[in-house]
DNA sequence: ATACGATTAAAACAAGCGTTTAATTAACTG
DNA sequence: CAGTTAATTAAACGCTTGTTTTAATCGTAT
C-alpha cells in the first residue's frame, strides 16, 4: 500500500515542483530534501543519483497519461471508429486535466522542459516509453482521414503536440483571466484546440 | 567595425551552442570561455553577469529574427493585406530560415529551452521586447479573419507558435530523412505548417 | 618613448553541488 | 527478547560553480 506521506513519496512531490520551476540542472537536492523535509542523502538512498530521480518523476506522471490516453482513445474509436474530435479529445484532454491538479500543473512544465532537453537520455527514455502511445494515435487518425499520406499525418500531429504543449504551459498571447477558474480556462483551452486540430487535419 | 573573431563575439558563439546543447543552467562559464578559447574572467569583464549573457545571446538572434518577419509581414500586407498564406509565411519562414544556419540551428533549440524555463525573467524580458512583433501579426490575421473574436485569434496564434516551436526543435514523430537535406526539410515544415495554420485559422 | 585606458590573464574566493560514509534509530523476524 | 534488516541522520568528501582580485599586456595618442 503506498503511503503519500513517506519519505519517497514526498521527495518524487517535491522535486516535481521543483523541476518545473527551475528546470533539471537548476534544480539541486538540497531545494529538493529542504522542501520534501527529508534528509539529503534520502534522494541517493532510494533513487541512486539525481539523475534516477528525476527519470522516476517523469515516469510517475507519464504512466498515469498515457493510461487515461489510450483509455480514453479506447472509448472513442469503440462506437464510432471515425469521430476526430473525440480521439482529439482523448488526446487532449488527460494531458490538459493536469493542468487542473495541483501537482500535475507542475509536470505539465517539466514535460515541456523535457522536449527542450535534446540531447539526454531522457528524451530517448520518453520517446521509447511514449512513442507507441503517438503512434496508436496516429493509426486512429489515418483511419478517419484515408486521403492522407503517412507523412503529412505525422507532419500534423506533431503541430498538434506543439500547439498542445506549448497551450498547457501557458506560454503565448493567451492569458488566463482573472475572473475564469483554471477549471474554465483549461476546458475553454481543450474546445479551441479540438476546433483548430480538426480544421488542420482536414485542410 | 563589428569584428567577428573578438573575444566578445566568441563568448556569443560558444554560449549559443552550448546553451542549445545543455541548457542554461547546465552550462557553465567554464564550458563557454573553454570553447571560445578566451579567459575564464571575460565573460564577467564583458557581459558583467552569466544572467546578462543569457539576455545577450537572446537578443543577437531574436532582434534578427524579428526584423526579417515584420519586414516580410510589411512586404507580404503591401499589395493584398487579406492573404493569409503571405502573413503566416512572413511569420514561420525567418523562423525556420535559422534551422539553416549552423548557428541559427543552435538559437532554435535555445529558444524552444526558453519557453520550457519558466524562468520568468527570460520570460518577462522576451514578451517585454518581441511582444509587439506578434502584435502586429494579430493585427493583420485580425483584417483577415473579422469574423473571429480577438480571444479565439489569440488562442489560435498561441497553437500556431507552439506549433512551430515544436517543428522547429524537431521534437516530435517526424525526422528528417537521411536523403533530404536540411534545406528541403525546412522549406517542407514550412509548407505543411502554413496548410495547417491556414484550415486551423479559418475553422 | 611615455603614459593611459582598455583588455586579457592567472589565481583565488566563498558558496553550493552531488555523493558517500559511518553511526544511529525504527521496524520487522525468528 | 535477541538478531537482522531497513531507514534515517549528521557530517564530511572532493569537486565545480559564478564571481572577484590583482597583475600583466596590448593598443593608441600625446
Amino acid at each position: 500500500m503506498s503511503n503519500h506521506f513517506n519519505t519517497k513519496e514526498r521527495i518524487l512531490h517535491a522535486a516535481e515542483g521543483l523541476f518545473a520551476q527551475h528546470g533539471f540542472a537548476g534544480t539541486s537536492l538540497r531545494q529538493v530534501t529542504s522542501r520534501a523535509d527529508v534528509n539529503i542523502a534520502a534522494v541517493n538512498y532510494h533513487f541512486g543519483s539525481k539523475e534516477n530521480l528525476v527519470h522516476e518523476v517523469f515516469k510517475h506522471r507519464m504512466d498515469q497519461m498515457s493510461e487515461k490516453r489510450l483509455a480514453s482513445l479506447a472509448l472513442a474509436t469503440e462506437h464510432n471508429s471515425k469521430d476526430i474530435e473525440a480521439i482529439l479529445l482523448a488526446f487532449i484532454q488527460p494531458a490538459l486535466a493536469l493542468t487542473l491538479d495541483r501537482h500535475g500543473a507542475s509536470f505539465v512544465r517539466v514535460l515541456a522542459r523535457a522536449y527542450a532537453e535534446k540531447n539526454d537520455g531522457l528524451r530517448n527514455f520518453l520517446s521509447e516509453n511514449y512513442g507507441q502511445v503517438l503512434r496508436e494515435f496516429a493509426k486512429a487518425l489515418a483511419h478517419c482521414l484515408p486521403a492522407l499520406s503517412k507523412e503529412e499525418l505525422y507532419w500534423r500531429m506533431d503541430f498538434i503536440a506543439g500547439a498542445l504543449t506549448y497551450a498547457m504551459a501557458d506560454f503565448g498571447l493567451i492569458k488566463r483571466q482573472a475572473g475564469v477558474s483554471e477549471k474554465v480556462h483549461c476546458e475553454k483551452a481543450a474546445q479551441q484546440l479540438i476546433k483548430f486540430a480538426q480544421a488542420g487535419l482536414k485542410a
